[in-house]
DNA sequence: CCCGCGTACGAAAATATCTTTCACCCGTGA
DNA sequence: TCACGGGTGAAAGATATTTTCGTACGCGGG
């Protein structure tokens, strides 16, 4: 029922958000002994007492619920329950400002929640420098090359298997007739069969694995556009490549091993590749796409997946 | 080695802090109209909707303060108050943090460059939000499980598919014997093998592949410690996983395909899970990863520029 | 030493806010 | 068409917050 005029808030216009330490020190003397006992809890735990009441925050300083309301309304807050606000704020930001701290190599004793945060971060870094660093008039050559492709042949060994697997897909998805080799004869033996209209992509991150770049020297050879996806851009695989896409390369460690980021940043390349052709081929690409997400959709159980309660 | 005690809440996680956004369209599916439209004011607006009440927030979304508390409830918090608060803490992190996302979509006539920005950064978000939305527990309960296996199943089709053999391959590489199925009949076939110390694990982002829910339900029933991946975690799946690990749903465009984000957040979770296993077997994990390493070197070329370095 | 004044403080009433219950309504399938 | 089940909101019920108001304590003066 309090509508009445409200005083203007004279000299603290907004509560604060960060700077509630600096306002308790700062109005400290003119508290009382109990507002002083608040105003320390406050400032100590601000995310413990984010997590309580009134009535919890009065008890655990020993006083009362007016006195609470009355430190919160001396910190500039309209009541409680806008100084709680703030406070699960300000917990919320120590929180993250100590997240930077997870710059740190993976050890053996980091608690679970560190390797997550530390992988996730890591990855991120891969796919930032990955970015920055491709090359892109080389991505469009390549792109351009898979658009007007008549068959596309992909080699990766290993990790680097399950990415052109990868692409393989998702160029199916469009409508582009191409297969991932990792048995290194076979793809031999299908390299021989590519014509000038045809692409092959070999993938690997050392630059220098001997089963993959077989099959892109032989493609090479035979008159097709070649494509290498690598980390070592001066490997010997770039020999055979009339178009070079450079995948990052992140500092490993024993529990972090190179196939991780490679991975990462391989994949991000093919992604790249995969949109710059869809959108190259747009007219034919959408509706593939969506036909093959129709495809899909009946071997999920009837309800999408909302079911089960 | 000792990662004991640990104050266990049981069953659902606690509330999340900042991983809000990433709960949201991770549960979005399985809402009601009503509260996908409260949950989209939250996730559109944190800094607004802390400062509302549940009747507020009721009126804004044009729904009932019992639709209010049902979403709160939904994303994991005990009520609106709680959400209330973490949503205080979030507006803070992201007032204080990074600039506003600005995630426009990828179009048919982006420019190159453009694309490879946005996929990336999408791709650095997907992870983010993964990371944080990730039970620690949930993933210390299925490295537990890893660490002691026997034998260890993958089940994986389509893309996922591919996110399986990643997993199986470092499993390999540690020692641990582990075997991924992508064909229906041979994942079921086997699936009988598995007894109480063995493992079987389900990859599917929608949370109701059937060809992938099958062999988990028949792992479930023989006793074996079944572990679900998905984007879905109150989907069929999880009827039959003893731990399930989420992975985070990025909005999907035409020309980028939810299997894209999809692929992305499994394999950060895949590699968590890994990294997890290598940290609890590393007497055994470290020789046995420096073995594959040695092994693979001599697959390059000896001048590729040191080769696999 | 006692008295009066002013302020600090807390108990409890008053109010706002959150939670739960329950009945309605709407779409769905028989 | 009807019965059914789940989604939904109105209002009752429970908590939390704010306000009111009375008591007690400290301090200076009589």
């Amino acid at each position: 029922m309090t509508h009445d005029v409200k005083e203007i808030f004279a000299g603290d216009a907004p509560p604060a958000p960060a700077a509630l330490a600096a306002k308790v020190r700062t109005l400290a003397p003119s508290m009382t002994r109990s507002m002083q006992r608040v105003a320390e809890a406050v400032a100590g735990d601000p995310a413990g007492c984010a997590a309580l009441t009134v009535t919890g925050l009065a008890e655990l300083t020993g006083t009362s619920e007016a006195t609470v309301v009355r430190t919160a309304r001396l910190l500039g807050y309209p009541g409680y329950r806008d100084l709680r606000l703030a406070l699960a704020g300000l917990a919320a930001q120590q929180q993250s400002g100590r997240a930077p701290a997870v710059t740190a190599d993976i050890a053996v004793d980091d608690p679970l929640p560190d390797v997550v945060a530390k992988l996730a971060y890591d990855e991120q870094q891969t796919l930032a420098d990955t970015a920055a660093a491709l090359d892109t008039v080389q991505l469009g050559a390549a792109v351009t090359a898979l658009a007007a492709a008549r068959r596309v042949d992909v080699y990766g060994v290993g990790a680097s298997g399950l990415v052109a697997q990868d692409l393989t897909q998702k160029l199916l998805r469009i409508g582009i007739v191409s297969h991932a080799h990792s048995d290194p004869h076979l793809a031999v033996t299908n390299a021989v069969q590519l014509r000038a209209k045809d692409v092959a992509i070999a993938i690997t991150h050392s630059g220098s694995t001997g089963d993959v770049i077989e099959p892109l020297r032989v493609a090479f050879e035979h008159g097709a556009t070649t494509v290498a996806i690598t980390g070592r851009p001066d490997g010997p695989v770039a020999q055979y490549a009339d178009h070079v896409l450079t995948t990052s390369t992140a500092r490993e460690s024993e529990l972090r091993p190179a196939a991780m980021s490679s991975r990462t940043s391989q994949l991000l390349v093919v992604d790249c590749l995969f949109v710059g052709v869809a959108q190259r081929t747009y007219e034919t690409a959408a509706p593939a796409l969506s036909a093959s997400y129709e495809a899909l959709a009946h071997r999920h159980s009837p309800r999408g997946g909302g079911a089960a309660r």
